[in-house]
DNA sequence: AGCGATTAAATTGTGCACAATGTAAAAGAT
DNA sequence: ATCTTTTACATTGTGCACAATTTAATCGCT
């Protein structure tokens, strides 16, 4: 009811540094969540969440890698990629075996099926685009802003 | 086949549309899980996670509001804001009341403590923007496009 | 060789995010 | 007025994300 404490008299609009319109991390956030909902409904059909199909474009790129190596690709630590790993290996998409070198590491290799499953995604990115319905330039330009803003002083 | 316009300095490779560098999606989840992280460490301190200030956030802005209300605002479902409301209320920043009108619903009302709460959130946008590390007028930018990317065609 | 420090992954516990379902109240239809 | 439909929120179950801790193996140092 009564005016912002910082607000001059009837001033056309203070500037409120907490509203919600104003947060670059809201759109973010929201934005993310919206493409992760665009990205279920393309990979419901093929069993897949979306962190595991990160998981598996890592591991297309290059086979047989750590834990800690797919970790570091997708930022992730083992307390996420363990159990998510383990269900993949569940559903017959990859094999984790302990390296025989160094018992502390432990190898993930795609399957077969895993390899498989490759040519059943490759549409996916284009479709996506599709659905975002912004110029593609623009995603281009997002596409780079928003990796400087992953990788910046980690 | 043909090499992609955006990747020039990779001209002699085919275009792999399923390599991570080149996913938007990636970016985009990426940029998030670091935005949230940054996050985590300014309101770890105010015994607050990312999702709960959030949610005082379009309290702050206009106290009182339903359950659904919120959710709209924040695109979060009862499933997600329910548990959450109640943790808010077992830390005694919100009340949550069954509207006597329409027994349905559930009014959400901030305690003295959750408009106090206010006060030590406000310095939060800024430093974060701040640790972000990119000019201003590039986040300006970029909230923009994502603003655009989370509320199209729902 | 012996041993503390480091490393790699797993485990435990909390809190989202969301699909699917349930419950109860209110609104409409006949 | 009774019955169907819709609405608002709650509940259940799955799967991340991450902090904190644990386990076990390897490394580094003397």
């Amino acid at each position: 009811m009564t005016p912002e404490p910082d607000a001059p008299e009837n001033a056309a609009k203070p500037f409120d540094p907490l509203a919600l319109d104003h947060q670059l991390c809201f759109a973010l956030y929201a934005a993310a969540n919206r493409v992760i909902r665009l990205y279920r409904d393309q990979l419901e059909p093929l069993g897949l969440t979306y962190p595991q199909y990160l998981t598996l474009l890592v591991l297309w790129e290059r086979d047989d890698r750590l834990v800690g190596e797919v970790g570091e690709a997708l930022s992730l630590d083992s307390g996420t990629l363990t159990p998510l790993l383990k269900r993949l290996e569940t559903a017959g998409l990859v094999i984790r075996t302990r390296d025989a070198a160094d018992e502390r590491r432990v190898r993930i290799t795609l399957t077969k099926q895993g390899r498989a499953m490759r040519a059943k995604a490759v549409d996916i990115p284009a479709r996506i685009a599709c659905e975002m319905g912004l110029p593609l330039e623009t995603l281009v330009q997002l596409k780079q802003t928003l990796t400087t803003l992953a990788t910046d002083q980690d």
